[in-house]
DNA sequence: GACTAGTTACTCGGATAGATATTGTCCGAGTAAGACCGG
DNA sequence: CCGGTCTTACTCGGACAATATCTATCCGAGTAACTAGTC
């Protein structure tokens, strides 16, 4: 998994406290958690093509959430910057045996492509249970005084 | 994930199939699924080194199941061939912030780490539901004559 | 003082290199089978 | 005919390229704010 993952969950978390309507400096987030601005800039303009952030140009422009944090969640993100194509591409190798019965019975009822979507079917859903709004709660209920200074932070200067 | 997983699970069931102690061919193996074969003895290598497989050298030689059938995972050829790692390593970019006290809390508890644990534990769990042996029997039990032919043109010639 | 036009500086956006992991290939070390020879 | 030795061919194993993906960077297009001038 890519680590712009990462990145982006933080960074919406912290859009999520920020008024709504107002964007946030894509730059001063990189110089909050030291990363790279530009490639973290890079990250949300694929947040953007898949309707998570909107963008803000020009002076004071920056990113801000598209909806309500409680209808983004940790799934939305991962599958914008990961693409969502599940991991597991079955290739249907079956398909390619010399045995024209075996072509039929198998394709059909792949047991090995069956287990795979399983498993990330519980991935995603684990992961679609949490969402933006949930984890920003959560972050502020136990330590109130954190989410004012990451506001200070990144209003300042 | 490597293309490789489905392969290896394919190639276990088979060797499932396979009279107990007795090799199979790799070349054999990828021929019958159209695979390159020396990528494929590759990934059996991998999971000889993980314990899944042992190998035979030689004349009538081959790779064949280390463990009963029962004992084999699908997870466990999974890990063998993408690492053990978890797929999303946290960073913790949040101790980087220029907040000692942030850096504190946010390490102690990072949602989004504990919500990625939790979605791959999903997912591992699901995979380690499935073992070689109950896909091998399921197929079998659907398609009894599919055995038969994949025995016969692994042992033909 | 309020409005308007022009300028400026700022931010996103996509196009462009570099690093890393994945995929694929090749040849040598080791081995077991089979051939060959001698008893 | 049987046992032992030697050769041989076969298979794994790891070292070596090619390719794709991820990571990172840079500069231009567009935009909103600011400034200056006018009414």
């Amino acid at each position: 998994m890519g680590r712009g993952v990462e990145w982006a969950v933080h960074s919406c978390v912290n859009m999520a406290w920020t008024p709504p309507g107002e964007p946030v400096n894509s730059a001063r987030l990189a110089e909050f958690y030291k990363l790279p601005a530009a490639y973290l800039n890079k990250q949300f303009q694929s947040l953007v093509r898949a309707g998570v952030l909107d963008s803000v140009s020009g002076p004071r422009g920056g990113f801000l959430l598209a909806r309500r944090p409680e209808n983004i969640t940790v799934l939305d993100i991962v599958l914008a910057l990961e693409g969502a194509d599940p991991a597991f591409r079955c290739e249907a190798i079956l398909g390619n045996v010399p045995e024209p019965a075996l072509q039929e019975n198998f394709a059909r009822t792949c047991l090995i492509s069956q287990t795979m979507r399983q498993a990330e079917l519980a991935w995603r859903q684990a992961l679609a249970r949490q969402s933006i709004a949930g984890i920003a709660d959560s972050m502020e209920r136990r330590f109130p005084a954190d989410k004012v200074k990451v506001l200070d932070y990144l209003a300042a200067e």
